[in-house]
RNA sequence: GUGGAUGUAGCUCAGUUGGUUAGAGUAUCGGUUUGUGGUACCGAGGGUCGCCGGUUCGAGCCCGGUCUUCCACCCCA
């Protein structure tokens, strides 16, 4: 066998030590608000059966579908059958994919399991999906969702409680240092949107519509509007939305211009008071949510939701939406189960662990590693130790015994490039007299001590 | 998927118009120090110059292809 350069898929990464403790910092956070408000775990496999994961995503997404080859010869098989162009072809040779999300798999674990689950049913779900996009900064080809969605209920108090999740999360994140995140949590509505197409003319556009005008913070109004026009959106369309693009004011009286705008839709009128509950809602529950912002010009490419829209954008730190979600209708129709509304909410952990990062809000990681390490001069002093070892995992201590008694520079080396706060120190004067050395390695100070002073010391 | 940049030691980077044995900082290992890490001083190891091919007497440097990473589109977390 030839050595070789190992090497990684393109748009993957490995995560070492330090990088994990981080990125379990973001996941534990973000499980513990999801259980503080009812959704339970579930896990679906990384491959599902690519019927299942085909024609939900649009074109675009089938392409980046990433497929899995059939086992066995399946080559002779498909020139049997004489197939000529790849699209025919594929069939053939393979069944099954990679998750492209975490929604529609739960569509499908939904659809599967109906008879054993209480609805509403509301599950929160962590794994990586992957996409056969080119990879970019902040965008891989595997990658995290943390997703919580609750489904079987129209109720709008899950949209409130999405919003209270999104601002409990950052906060929680932001222990260390509170509030120097800045970020906007945005909502919209699908059938406010649906409802401005209809009352400007321009019916049944209502996807070009919400992909053009989603890119307005990135491209600003003219090009909005020259984007629109390719799309088919008469001048006179275009005109009527001009006001819309400078609607002022805190929430409520965007509402009321909005409101007055929509009056002749029954879809758009819909999407408001869908609105003005969310917002009711969150009153009843005594929310303050200064970050909440309506945003009219919030679209999300998604094509699936059909009610409120969420991103949320953080405002002090160049980066885009680093959370999103929306409610949907008829997500499990495709698997024979119709009538079935769901909502759901997104946090991408690759983009908030690097908006953390520059802010520098990650927690000390002192904490989580080891508290003690005990370092033996010789053999004897190392088979003392494992008793020392011994009490001070019985007392819930993280500690670790050096494994050899070797030089002591190279033991103290590994406990400091380890960042471990407190060495022991045992050679034959301290089994002697069972004063232990205890040394700070901050301060770089020691003393002589027995066990349980020790004990006292750590607690 | 389209267009454009990039690649030299584990990491960050030098490397002259193409010319002998490709360097530095940092990290690693050893020593100064056989009862002490982080600082200091001394020394050592570490490279198929991303990979494949071409031009040339001669290529880290020029040309083509390929892969990686990055940037802008498309789309998206």
């Amino acid at each position: 066998m030839s050595k070789q350069k190992p090497s990684l898929p393109k748009g993957t990464r490995d995560f070492g030590p330090a990088v994990m403790t981080k990125r379990y910092f973001i996941l534990d956070t973000i499980k513990k608000v999801y259980q503080k408000y009812g959704y339970a775990p579930i896990e679906t496999p990384a491959m599902e059966n690519l019927s299942v994961l085909q024609g939900k995503y649009g074109d675009e997404g089938d392409q980046l579908l990433f497929k899995i080859l059939n086992s066995g010869d399946f080559l002779s098989k498909s020139t049997e059958q004489g197939l000529k162009s790849s699209k025919e072809l594929l069939p053939a040779i393979s069944e099954k994919g990679l998750r492209y999300d975490l929604t529609v798999p739960f569509a499908r674990f939904v659809v599967m399991h109906q008879h054993e689950l209480t609805f509403p049913f509301k599950r929160y779900q962590i794994q990586p999906v992957w996409r056969a996009d080119r990879p970019q900064k902040g965008r891989y080809r595997e990658f995290y969702q943390c997703d919580a969605d609750a489904i079987g209920t129209n109720s709008l108090l899950c949209e409130a409680e999405i919003v209270l999740m999104i601002q409990e999360v950052f906060q929680n994140l932001q222990q260390t240092k509170p509030d120097t995140l800045d970020y906007a949590i945005k909502i919209n509505n699908r059938k406010v949107l649906s409802g401005i197409v209809e009352v400007i003319g321009a019916s049944g556009k209502e996807t070009d519509f919400a992909v053009a005008i989603d890119k307005l913070d990135k491209i600003g109004e003219e090009k909005v509007k020259e984007e629109l026009a390719e799309r088919g959106f008469s001048a006179a369309s275009l005109e009527k939305i001009t006001p819309l693009f400078s609607l002022k004011g805190d929430n409520f009286e965007q509402i009321t211009h909005l409101k007055a705008f929509l009056k002749d839709s029954e879809i758009g009128s819909k999407g408001i008071a869908e609105l003005e509950e969310v917002f009711s809602i969150l009153q009843g529950l005594g929310a303050d949510v200064p970050q909440l912002e309506l945003d009219v010009t919030l679209a999300r490419g998604l094509s699936y939701y059909t009610g409120a829209i969420f991103e949320v954008k953080p405002k002090n730190v160049e980066m885009g939406s680093i959370s999103g979600g929306g409610r949907y209708d008829g997500l499990t129709d495709n698997f024979g189960l119709p009538d079935v509304s769901g909502v759901g909410i997104s946090f991408g952990v690759d983009r908030i662990y690097d908006v953390l990062e520059e802010l520098d809000l990650f927690p000390d990681a002192h904490q989580e590693s080891t508290q003690v390490l005990i370092v033996a001069f010789d053999q004897e002093s190392w088979n003392y130790s494992l008793r020392v070892l011994n009490s001070l995992r019985v007392n819930n201590i993280k500690s670790e015994l050096y494994p050899e008694p070797v030089k002591l520079k190279k033991q103290m080396k590994y406990g400091n490039d380890k960042n471990i706060p407190f060495v022991i120190v045992v050679g034959s004067e301290e089994t002697k007299s069972g004063l232990l050395t205890f040394k700070d390695m901050a301060e770089g100070s020691q003393d002589n001590l027995s066990i349980s002073e020790i004990l006292n010391r750590l607690k």
